[in-house]
Order: C-alpha cells, then structure tokens, then sequence
DNA sequence: AAAGACACCTGTCCGC
DNA sequence: TGCGGACAGGTGTCTT
C-alpha cells in the first residue's frame, strides 16, 4: 500500500491524537510482521510521545525512553479509533493512550514493521545508509546525475533504490517519469543532467500533489481518521495498462522491470 | 561495487 | 463453484 504520500498522510493524521500524551498500554496480538516485534517495545508504557516524524517510509514515535519505528510494508495502515472498539482480523498491535484513544496497526501482509530503539533512530541500521528525502532541497538534479554516472540499471530502478533516493515507491516512479518524458527502460547513467532536472521536478511534483490529496488509494489504503486518499484519480499511467495517453492518445504499455511492473507511454516518453 | 533473484505473507482476480 | 496461478503500494539479504 503505502508509498510516501501515505506515510505522510498517516503521520499527519495520527500526530493529533499522540504528540503530548502518554501511553497507557500496548497490546501486541500477532509479533510476527516483517520482524518479531521486540518485547522491549512495552518501554514505550507510560511514556509521553514527543515528536511524531518520518524518514522515508519509517514513521518515529519519540519518547524519552526511546522510540518505536514502525513501518507500513505493502498492505499496513494505522488508524485511530477508541481504544473499546473490538480488534478485526490482521490488526496486529494497538498503542493504546491515557485519552482512551488508540493507534492500531492493520497488515494483512505482515511486511509492516514495529521496532524499538533507545538509541538516535536516524543511526538505526535500517536508517542509516538512505538516500536525501525527496522535497529536501538536498535533492536536485546535480545529485541524481552525479549518484547516477557509470550506473547500468534502468532509471526506474534507480530512482526505486532507497540508497539513492527515498520514498519513490512503484507507482510514484511510473507518474514522476511519465511526467518527466523518460522512458523507464533507460539507463540511469545515459541521462543528461538537463533530463534530470525535468525528473527531480517531476518526483518533487507528484509527491507533493499526492500528499496534499491524502495519497492513494488503490486497494485498501485508508488515513489515520479512516478515509480514502484520492491522488488515484490523477495517475496518468500507473494501472492503466491497455488505456490511452491522457496527452497523446497512444496506448499505455506496461511492462516489468525487476518483478515490478511499470506502465508508461512509449511515444511521449523516450 | 553493482545488479539481479528471492524471500517474507495474505487477499483478490482471472481463466479454465 | 472451485482451483491454480499471477499479481499487488516494500525492502532486506543473498548470490552472481
């Protein structure tokens, strides 16, 4: 499910109900998601949340004790409800606060993560080594054209790789190339930095409009409060397969890169 | 060092 | 209606 917009739209939307309250109780039902849900994750009990932020895709629930490090995988969403309301099936983990409320963790999948760390979690091993935020100013042309000399793989894989640049998931990719006329087959070592600045604004630019959208919803994605995000009425390629160019009525291809698929538009793409 | 395959897991959809 | 197979928004780890 979630790409980048949806962590942003989910870490907005739980914020209000956890920034400044204490945790009265965390109930863990199913541990086993990506990784076991460490046991010192009850440290977060009794503790106030500081800070709710994200870097790329991880959400940070800060205490003073440490912070939990959760993550939504491909099928994982939070949302808060009262904390009475009876769990349904794959909701693995509620953090339940002294307000009554309650953030709970639906996965069917199981990719999701939940983590603890007493430490700094930006030096977290799964932190560490990635890549600028995508709306950083640190991310411009000249950085991906230098990140990207001598590089082989396709320019959709490499704006895919967190280690280059975080948070342009699956479908993001497809958009932000489409709207930048790269084909997605491409070399990322072979693009001009001229080329690159059209990718950087195309990626900065759909991200941006996205999360102001409250993300999309393909399947089964929903905010924190429980509604839809609605960018998915704005994707020019992504899953339309079959269907014709928004601009230039040719017929969206969709082919697949590394077990991924990517739908883009051979004539106005190149 | 880079690139590719594979792993984790459940749900849904499509063709037969 | 049932069944097998492909596919789905992510990403760490292992092998070439």
């Amino acid at each position: 499910m979630p790409e980048l917009p949806e962590v942003e739209t989910t870490c907005r939307g739980i914020r209000p109900y956890v920034v400044g309250y204490n945790v009265r109780a965390i109930i863990v039902r199913q541990p086993k998601l990506r990784w076991q849900i460490p046991t010192s994750l009850h440290e977060l009990e009794g503790q106030k949340i500081l800070s709710v932020t994200r870097r790329a895709k991880y959400i940070l629930m800060e205490s003073a004790k440490g912070t939990a490090i959760l993550h939504l995988g491909m099928s994982g969403s939070l949302r808060v409800i009262d904390a009475s309301l009876a769990p349904e099936k794959h909701d693995h983990v509620d953090i339940i606060f002294s307000t009554g409320k309650a953030i709970r963790l639906h996965d069917p999948r199981r990719f999701g993560a939940v983590l603890w760390t007493r430490e700094d979690p930006l030096q977290h091993k799964l932190l560490c080594h990635l890549g600028p935020e995508p709306l950083s100013d640190e991310f411009d042309a000249m950085f991906l054209y230098k990140a990207s000399r001598k590089r082989k793989v396709s320019v959709k894989q490499f704006i895919m790789n967190a280690q280059v640049v975080v948070g342009v998931g699956n479908i993001y990719a497809s958009e932000s190339l489409f709207m930048a006329g790269i084909s997605p087959k491409i070399a990322a070592g072979r693009i001009s930095l001229a080329r690159y600045k059209k990718l950087v604004d195309a990626i900065k630019r759909v991200l941006a409009r996205s999360i102001e959208q409250g993300g999309t919803t393909l399947r089964d994605f929903i905010q924190a409060e429980g509604k839809p995000g609605y960018f998915q009425q704005q994707l020019k390629v992504y899953g339309r397969a079959g269907e014709k160019c928004t601009v230039c009525k040719s017929q969206i291809k969709q082919i697949s890169q590394r077990q991924r698929s990517s739908f883009y538009c051979s004539n106005c793409q190149k």
